[in-house]
RNA sequence: GCACCCGUAGCUCAGCAGGAUAGAGCAGGGCUUUCCUAAAGCUCAGGUCGCAGGUUCGAAUCCUGCCGGGUGCACCA
């Protein structure tokens, strides 16, 4: 089923090649949806670009085209301003489209030809840490990228690149052996994340423990058997912790998806020397260094990307570049995707060419950093607590449900309190994703409770209401959406018009997430479609429409519609519920 | 110092592979409920698209230079 727009190009092509030539034949149309609805449902802006190869005014061209034009499916065409190709749709194409979209079970968006592979590394914490706001990003812009690529048909191989390897650990164990730690069931994350405190302070202030737990990270790396018991331990705690987050982020990522730094280990050394034999490295004050060009220090040297330390170590861009060759050269990636905090722009940059300058990343092969902003507090600084500590991403998804619970049942104060918390745990934790990922991922942004929660504007309560009135309106009607989905779609108001217009989009708008990996403009295509219903619905009866064809019509049209939210946001990682 | 990112209405943000009078929500003024949840809808007001050049038939969008704000430039990840 080709959508709406894909139709109209191949008319407004075959149109401009009958109206100048076959030499036309490879212009694009520059079909877009109309601007404004007057002017018709789509245009073609094409006529203006080719006056000057043509050698003709641009509106000539553009009537030249439109009396070529000629199609069933337009009930209009005409030229407008300098040379705009206004464009009409037949009634009974809209009809038509709604009804397809009704009959797919992908509301007529078609899984991709020919399926790459698709590495996404995301959410990638740190352990041995409590996972905090800081986290948060990665996690769910990484998991709805994730999401829409899969449902495109891609191959997806999601890659959970914890930190389980680095300084981090040789402070915590040598901490835990000097003060003869011991390990019990009941440890939690917390008494980790203190004890780590605790280590991080003796670092601080002694420099012999210093030295000793850099000793401690050899010990653990070369397969110290106390070093790798103890390591265990931690990590199984650290991991459990963030599964349980996960689990509530309602994020796609298991243990079958973690590839920790530590998986890298055995080969970074085959890895450095594969650099070394291509006459890749050079010496930099004793340690191993790539140079990549346009990279410089702050003194305009040329800037080292220092694979193996001076102490035989590895640093850590040998793991990253261990990792892209595992996951070019093994997992046989088209595509490699990094949601990383953007401010580690440059070091992505850089390793990207070195894996080229390798020939590890041929030109079939796409390497992208998906960057990010920072998430800001009220006085646009770095979300702090008020106290200017991290905040706990636990503590963040408490407070999301917490307050949507009030919301809910200052709304609804006749759900049951069970009802009322479940209800509250989708809206809360879809209003914190949806908050994060309707923004332009690569601005910071400024994080809001009241508006994240509001039930108005572009937010997660706004779509979800939007879908609980369609549900409401059906168990009211005591209608099984079943029975409608075969219905006809008639068209008796503009409203209807512009919303089988806007939900025929969404193979374009999952295209475009797709190639410039922002989820934000799934955001802004469903708050479209939610204000576009709400418009409808305010104009059009549905269950007392003047006659029956009418109010199945429009049942089948509200039923286009949730599907279309609860697909979209489901994409998002977002859920829906039923009533709120 | 060098590099990158951001700068759109009072506030928070869309729009930026160039296209018609620059959009939305909030805040402010006014209005709509015999009708499936008024958690909605409609409407008025509000903008030198940071500034200045350039390219173009056409620039918020592309290019250059400034001015603000932020970030990065480690043998840490």
């Amino acid at each position: 089923m080709a959508d709406l727009q894909s139709k109209l190009e191949s008319i407004l092509r075959d149109a401009t090649v009958a109206a100048l030539g076959d030499a036309y034949a490879d212009a694009d149309p520059l079909v877009t949806p109309a601007k404004d609805a007057r002017f018709g449902d789509y245009q073609a802006n094409l006529a203006m670009g080719l006056a000057k190869r043509a050698g003709r005014k641009p509106r000539e061209i553009a009537e030249a085209i439109v009396r070529h034009l000629g199609h069933d499916a337009l009930s209009k065409a005409d030229v407008a301003g300098p040379g705009f190709i206004n464009l009409t749709l037949n009634d009974a194409l809209l009809s038509g489209q709604a009804a397809s979209m009704l009959r797919d079970d992908r509301l007529g968006v078609e899984a991709v030809a020919d399926p790459q592979t698709v590495v996404i590394d995301y959410a990638s914490p740190n352990l041995a840490k409590e996972m905090h706001i800081g986290h948060l990003r990665s996690t769910i812009i990484g998991d709805a990228i994730a999401r829409v690529l899969g449902f495109q048909g891609q191959h997806i191989i999601r890659q959970n690149h914890i930190g389980d390897w680095g300084t981090q650990f040789g402070l915590l164990l040598e901490h835990l052996i000097d003060t003869d730690w011991q390990h019990s069931a009941d440890q939690t994350i917390g008494d980790l994340n203190a004890l780590y405190q605790e280590a991080s302070r003796r670092e601080d202030n002694d420099a012999d423990f210093a030295r000793r737990a850099r000793q401690r990270v050899v010990a653990l790396q070369s397969g110290d058997e106390q070093a790798r018991t103890i390591w265990k331990l931690l990590i199984g705690e650290s991991v459990r912790h963030m599964n349980q987050v996960f689990d509530r982020l309602g994020v796609q990522l298991t243990d079958a998806d973690l590839a920790p730094e530590s998986f890298y280990n055995d080969r970074l050394a085959s890895v450095v020397d594969a650099l070394d034999q291509q006459g890749l490295l050079h010496d930099h004050k004793g340690a191993k260094a790539v140079f990549v060009d346009g990279f410089k220090d702050r003194d305009g040297n040329p800037l080292p990307m220092a694979v193996r330390k001076a102490d035989g170590g590895f640093g850590y861009p040998a793991t990253d570049l261990a990792a892209v060759y595992y996951r070019i050269d093994e997992l046989h990636a088209d595509r490699v995707i990094y949601v990383v905090d953007s401010r580690q722009k440059d070091h992505f940059a850089q390793f990207f060419q070195v894996a080229r300058q390798a020939g590890w990343a041929g030109d079939g092969v796409r390497l992208e950093h998906v960057g990010f902003g920072t998430i800001m507090g009220k006085d646009r600084k770095p979300f702090k607590t008020r106290t200017g500590e991290i905040v706990k991403l636990g503590d963040v998804l408490d407070e999301a449900v917490e307050r949507a619970a009030q919301v809910v049942a200052a709304k609804n104060p006749e759900l049951d309190n069970a009802r009322r918390d479940a209800i509250a745990r989708v809206v809360g934790i879809g209003a914190v994703k949806y908050a994060d990922l309707s923004n332009d991922r690569i601005k910071d942004y400024v994080f809001d409770w009241d508006r994240m929660l509001a039930l108005e504007g572009n937010t997660a309560p706004y779509l979800i209401y939007a879908y609980v009135r369609i549900r409401s309106i059906f168990r009211k009607g005591g209608v099984d959406p079943a029975s409608v989905a075969g219905a006809s779609v008639v068209l008796t108001d503009p409203t209807e018009r512009a919303l089988i217009l806007k939900l025929s989009q969404l193979p374009r708008v999952i295209e475009s997430v797709a190639d410039s990996l922002e989820p934000h403009r799934l955001c802004t295509y469903l708050y479209e479609v939610a204000s576009l219903y709400h418009q409808f619905n305010h104009t059009c009866p549905v269950l007392k429409a003047e006659d029956a064809a009418t109010r199945d019509s429009r049942l089948a049209l509200s039923w286009l519609v949730a599907r279309t939210l609860k697909l979209g946001l489901g994409l998002l990682g977002i859920g829906v519920v039923e009533q709120m």
